[in-house]
DNA sequence: CTGATTATTGAACGTCTGTTTAGTCCGCGT
DNA sequence: ACGCGGACTAAACAGACGTTCAATAATCAG
């Protein structure tokens, strides 16, 4: 019966939502515009989804369940979200700035997949002590993730269709290439931030 | 003049749509909302400022004084805005993803600093060579703005109140030593990721 | 003090919003 | 054949939206 219906007009109502929702933002988005994308009426996607905050919700679960189902580690289904599906990044950009529950659940899993990875390759060698292994976790995602809402300008400075893979592929390159060598060749900067630091607690 | 109204209701206007637009979306705010905060009557803001959108832009030129006047080192600057001001940090966020011409500017320009920064501290010595300088500089200024735009999410996961200035310092922190000793110890992923790249193009 | 310019408002406009209601259509079990 | 439930719609609802307009209050040059 789900299967059925999901077919039909209840998913192309939600694709629809999720494309709407991801460029124009939730409150820019009417009920009317995703029904008339949908080739629907506006009493239907009420009639399907309860409301429009029941289509919100129904979008975040859909979101979720396809990140969720993407694969086992972390990095490995959020690149594939990050590189294929557009309407899903941008409508998950979307969410995690306006503060969904969903989005808010996705960010604390993200971190408690990413940190447990981390201590692994800590415990095996190839992953470098930390002073503050919990925020150093917490920065890493919001880097992994920078692209996926920055996206458009990332993508745009790099030349080429921001939608393109190749574009990603290249910023994706570069961020390992920091993460694996440093960026910086001295501890310059670490030294005069932890002089900085010292300076205002004391 | 300018300055005489600045300090009054103009600029109370301002501030008011600068927050409520960061927090709530610019549309998700109302002309009603914002002139309620400020104290005045809707008919006001569309004096002052011609319409809804004229607010916006108004939104956008002063955020873009408040970080070009804040100092001349690209992350300086930045990085004042990112733990003092609340409001602009979230409208910032905002219009990075609501690709606002202002937004697109802010980005372009902070990237062209941060290459000349970058090329400066190769040519003496501070700064790794890479394979793709451009990309790197285009991931590194995502990464500097990424706590901006997941502020909330990174400041709740690190613990406290995401507004508070310790918990952005330890993101910060986090952060420079990645950049400094690299995240990995050996470069498995970074080979991993050419490896496939190769076999994706070839 | 007068006149003109500006700041500010209350009320109204038409449009768009999310949602409701009453109803039609169609497939399916009995 | 019948009726029943779900998909679906046109029309309407009340409210919020951005914006306009005429009018009042404040400001300031002469």
């Amino acid at each position: 019966m789900r299967s059925v219906s999901d077919l039909t007009a209840r998913a192309r109502i939600r694709d629809a939502a999720l494309a709407r929702f991801g460029t124009d933002g939730i409150a820019g988005t009417s009920v009317r515009a995703v029904a008339a994308d949908a080739g629907i009426s506006p009493a239907l996607v009420v009639h399907h989804f309860g409301s429009k905050d029941g289509l919100r919700q129904a979008c975040d679960d859909y979101v979720l369940d396809s990140i969720r189902s993407g694969g086992e580690a972390a990095s490995e289904a959020l690149g594939e979200v990050l590189q294929a599906a557009t309407p899903v990044r941008r409508y998950l950009a979307r969410a995690l700035l306006d503060d969904t529950p969903a989005a808010r659940a996705l960010f604390a899993e993200i971190v408690e997949r990413t940190e447990t990875w981390l201590e692994t390759g800590e415990a095996e060698g190839w992953v470098r002590t930390s002073a503050d292994a919990r925020a150093r976790t917490v920065t890493y995602v919001s880097w992994l993730l920078a692209p996926l809402v920055l996206g458009d300008h990332v993508g745009r400075l790099l030349g080429g269709d921001p939608a393109e893979t190749a574009t990603a592929v290249r910023g994706a390159r570069a961020g390992l290439e920091m993460l694996t060598n440093g960026l910086f060749a001295d501890d310059r900067w670490l030294a005069a931030f932890t002089a900085i630091d010292e300076r205002n607690s004391r």
